[in-house]
DNA sequence: CAATTAGCTTACCGGCGTTAAGTTACCTGT
DNA sequence: ACAGGTAACTTAACGCCGGTAAGCTAATTG
């Protein structure tokens, strides 16, 4: 029972092994049976970001959980990226991938109104892009889809001074929308927005505009509605400095 | 020498006092002579918290730094603050009360434009607020701020949604121009620049449009001069938005 | 089959936000 | 005048973080 063979490592007198020896040959997976596991890419590493972003938010996203994920140590990832960073980055331009890019219509404004509607669904989608937003935007992603805004621009007449006016409402409209929505949104306890609402209605003195007309008042405005009414404003005023000759 | 007497402590062998007990009272401050030094703020805590980011930036502001500034423990600072996050919604809403809040005029439009002009400006000051306002602004500063804009345009016509359609427009639009061109003007490298226009420059044939309107190209527009351009079409669209009966 | 090296792991660093417990100076009531 | 209480701090420590340096290992290559 006790005793052990010769040529036969004997088992540690509690039964269990030294913990920090490697475990019995036996138990060890075969050298070429079974293939060796998935190799870390990058496309991997940023798909965990993506789906932990979604899960946990900005602050859910260390490298160790993510390390974890892919079951890895958290170094290996430093392998393929240099800083977090840079998963943050690949990140945003990854979830802007999934913002399809119009076929190009005879109606430019259509197009456009396209485009800048799947771009704030993608960022609501991923509410904690917004907040990244504020590292420089050079991914391919973005490039494409900020091409294909300007090329319907250029299409409904805007040239010059007036493209760069109209791109810019378009794109600043867009980024403060959805960072002021999701913002908004990831309070998701309702306690919290009645809260914010009696706030306001509790100093109906101070702010009675605010009071009467049901700012931060979800129950009474749709935002994809004031969305939407904002951007035929914003779309139509980019029509206008660009002349349609 | 060594040998202790009954209810006085031995001294410590090495003639030094145990680190761990007070020093010796005739080193100590004397009890009143001189004024206890200026107590720690809630104000104060911020003032030195808005100096240190705009000095350092967001990653720059850690409790320990903003403590060592007042010539404190960074857990002195928890007695005044919940946690780290107070600091920085205060910082936020503290800076907004730099936004001065114009004479209500007769021409509501000129009110509006001269409110949204100086937040932008005091974003542009701060170039870490932008990032910040991923979080609920509900600060007394803000309010204020957003009650001035939304009475003028009320009195621009803007009633229901109408009202809520264009001051979500202005918010957006000033938040998202602040928000991009405070990250573009903190890559203050300017080789980063240039590396960023080189690469649309480089790939012309997938960004035709980018690379011929010169976007990113702070040589060839001026950010204010597209700001003040986009307010106008915004604030013209606000004003159809309203009936102006 | 030896040598190289891509790709990972182990060990570790300094710094972070935050908590718990102790200490001190001031104020209050008698 | 003095005991007690409490506001306002300090000291100590915890667990986690992003990141580096160096070691190991299995596959690839000459």
């Amino acid at each position: 029972m006790t005793s052990a063979e010769p040529g036969v490592p004997p088992a540690t007198p509690a039964g269990r092994r030294d913990s920090r020896t490697s475990p019995p040959v036996w138990l060890r997976a075969e050298p070429s049976r079974t293939r060796r596991k998935a190799p870390l890419t990058l496309g991997r590493i940023v798909d965990a970001a993506v789906t932990l972003l979604d899960e946990r938010g900005i602050e859910g996203l260390t490298m160790r959980c993510l390390a974890q994920r892919l079951d890895v140590t958290a170094t290996a990832l430093y392998w393929h990226v240099k800083t977090k960073d840079d998963v943050l980055d690949l990140a945003v331009d990854r979830i802007f991938g999934d913002v399809p890019i119009p076929d190009v219509s005879d109606d430019w404004l259509e197009d456009a109104r396209l485009l800048v509607r799947a771009w704030r669904a993608a960022m609501l989608r991923h509410p904690w892009a917004p907040n990244l937003i504020g590292r420089p935007m050079l991914g391919p992603n973005v490039l494409a889809r900020t091409e294909f805004l300007q090329s319907a621009l250029v299409r409904g007449g805007c040239r010059g001074r007036s493209l760069a006016v109209a791109t810019r409402m378009l794109a600043n409209y867009v980024i403060g929308a959805a960072l002021t929505e999701a913002t908004w949104h990831r309070t998701a306890d309702p306690q919290a927005r009645t809260a914010a609402r009696d706030h306001i209605a509790a100093r109906a003195d101070e702010y009675p505009t605010l009071d009467a007309s049901g700012h931060l008042d979800d129950t009474r405005w749709n935002d994809d509605l004031l969305f939407e009414e904002g951007l035929d404003g914003i779309l139509r005023a980019a029509a206008r400095t660009g002349p349609p000759r």
